[in-house]
DNA sequence: TCAATAGTGTCTGTTAGACATTATGGA
DNA sequence: TCCATAATGTCTAACAGACACTATTGA
């Protein structure tokens, strides 16, 4: 009896021409939501149309170093946290479109300037433009996957300065989530998570209470039952 | 002043050789644990090498319907339910050895046998043979994939037939989560979801009460807050 | 004094897990 | 009768969200 052919172990030699995708994300000063950097392809038949940054790449780097090297290169600084979000991928060969996207969110800090403001420019989620549909996809996949990871990993730690305070802590994890919270509760969660501890300085903002600094200060908690969860708005 | 040069929006000509890697997962009978399909080389020189299901994606194929057909290939029939977990990268040439793979996880119901006896065997997580570093990494992904996606999709009815006992259902889902469950706790959740409802038929399991049999009817829920939530064992 | 923000204490309804009990079949 | 499994009721501690209140600054 012949062995019947198997699909299993076939030498994989076809090629899907790949490019990295990045969604940089900020918390752009004084607004409640998020801000994607899009920027215009510097071909002049293509000035209208706005896409993520991107490139394919290059031998010998890995995904996420060609990511970490896009976002450099569209930042002029590494993002604070950066994180495969899936592949993208599509049966249609078209010439000079990539057939496999690796998609990457970057979060940046509070206020970073895009390395080159002709031709990128931070545009909240919800006041997107045109974009291709697959890129669309991308965008909200990745503010997804930040709303799922983002209470189990301190994401919201890395864009604060080491020393900031609970009020601001407080609008990274709104902004990040998309949803008010409670501030009693929210609080109440840092005590139970021992995420922070308080330092000895304040901040006055101006006008009401000084607000004590806090760094983050995470502890191994024994007794931890489920991840910091909070819901609801003050 | 002149334009500095951007990495952005360079045609994407590179490419990385790409691969799909499926990692079926299956409830054992009488098992408490997952169990992976694996698959022997057919290259005699490799042959004590176990792998992954995987394959090249042929030409006009995306990377989901290469999974699906490698799935079918490896099973004879599709899996219960596909999605993607990630794609691992890696920066290294070697001949032969694809740079990119995209991976998949595959839930398969109770008791399937692989297509293939002689080459693919189901073997249980906790008691894997040596794998390469890689795939180890796609096994481990696949499986924590799984363990976030269950309490939010209705992956552990695709397991069951279309009438179940709740017993059966508890044990799914014990085994997809790698933990016990509270029966009571469980139970209750299951009300609060309106995942399910009765039917009006019975199975006795030889010994023991008789469980009522339920079929998967979610409803809409107005004040689902949280999703399925339980813990801690009965 | 008021406005604004920071920070805390207490109450209440909900719920997860523990525990106990009843129900129903076979041996 | 005993055992095994199904199914359900009740108790309790923990906790999320609501609410109210105090604290501290600048105008």
């Amino acid at each position: 009896m012949r062995e019947r052919s198997l699909v299993l172990s076939r030498p994989g030699v076809r090629s899907f021409t790949t490019a990295v995708d990045v969604v940089l994300l900020t918390p752009p000063p004084r607004e409640r939501t998020l801000a994607v950097l899009l920027v215009r392809p510097t071909d002049p038949r293509a000035r209208d149309r706005w896409v993520l940054p991107w490139d394919a790449p290059q031998s010998g780097e890995g995904p996420e170093d060609a990511a970490i090297r896009v976002a450099r290169g569209a930042l002029g600084t590494t993002p604070a946290a950066l994180e495969q979000v899936a592949a993208f991928g599509d049966a249609r060969r078209h010439p000079g479109e990539a057939q496999l996207s690796v998609a990457f969110v970057g979060l940046v800090p509070y206020g970073l300037d895009a390395n080159h403001p002709t031709t990128a420019e931070w545009m909240e989620i919800g006041e997107l433009p045109q974009l291709a549909p697959r890129q669309r996809e991308i965008v909200d996949a990745a503010v997804s996957a930040v709303r799922r990871r983002v209470d189990q990993s301190p994401l919201a730690f890395r864009l604060l300065p080491s020393a900031f305070t609970l009020s601001e802590l407080q609008a990274i994890y709104e902004i990040l989530l998309g949803r008010r919270l409670h501030k009693a509760s929210f609080r109440r969660a840092l005590r139970a998570a021992s995420l922070v501890e308080p330092t000895d300085e304040w901040r006055s903002e101006g006008r009401g209470r000084p607000a004590q600094l806090f760094r983050y200060a995470p502890r191994r908690r024994r007794g931890l039952r489920r991840g910091v969860r909070f819901d609801l708005y003050d």
